[in-house]
DNA sequence: TTAGTATATTCCATTTCTTGAATATTGCAA
DNA sequence: TTGCAATATTCAAGAAATGGAATATACTAA
């Protein structure tokens, strides 16, 4: 049974933001759009785990999903959801999580692609 | 048993921004201190659930108290925790709760010290 | 169709949050 | 000291979040 009470909207929006891998994830994605392999890679979680956190951000509108053949690519919906996160590291003091050289099997991740990017 | 293990700080923040009650309490206090009296008339909650919820601040080291006389005023610790606030609205689209004209047996809500406010 | 890869969903046990109720503490005044 | 007002803390039951495990779905290639 989900959460059936209509909730004040900025609460559900930091109720999202309540969980460090969530958080990890919108950060990843602040350089655009990444497969779920790839967040997978990166955070060094489970595939089953890293989807039911996407889930979550899907669910709070902030991140949206997009097939392509057989990778999904999630992108953030509305870039001010980062400037909701600076503003706490702001007040906190901590630092973003930054992307580390872990690839994936993903097309973004072959050598091919940052061919095509460059030459683009 | 607390939570031991050592949480990410912004994690933290958004944990203790993760409530309405507590959100409310922020607002109220964008106008300076206020005393427990006051926060309990405005949000027109019980005192122990104020008391509460306070607590959760105070521990997040969002707010202080400070003791005066029979009563203790609240002060949020760091403005900054308004830029969260505003950013996140800015997000989401919903508005800051608005003190009422709800008053209480505290000092601020008598008339004499309205008059001490003007006066100085 | 079959197999394999990428991703999503469901189920469940554990932990944590929520909130009402009762009670404790602090300061003031008589 | 006694009593009262203001505030804090503790306790407990229900609700919700967490994260592991198993499984389901979608797409591609052969």
């Amino acid at each position: 049974m989900p959460t059936t009470t209509a909730e004040d909207p900025t609460t559900s929006l930091f109720r999202a933001l309540m969980h460090p891998t969530r958080v990890a994830i919108l950060d990843l994605l602040r350089d655009g759009e990444q497969c779920v392999c790839h967040i997978e890679a990166q955070l060094g979680k489970r595939q089953a785990y890293i989807s039911q956190q996407l889930m979550v951000l899907r669910e709070a509108g902030l991140v949206a999903d997009q097939r392509s053949g057989a990778n999904v690519y999630y992108r953030v919906t509305n870039r001010h959801v980062f400037a909701v996160l600076d503003a706490a590291r702001a007040l906190v003091g901590s630092k973003a999580f930054t992307a580390t050289t872990a690839t994936c099997n993903c097309p973004q991740c072959q050598p091919e692609w940052a061919e095509l990017v460059l030459h683009s």
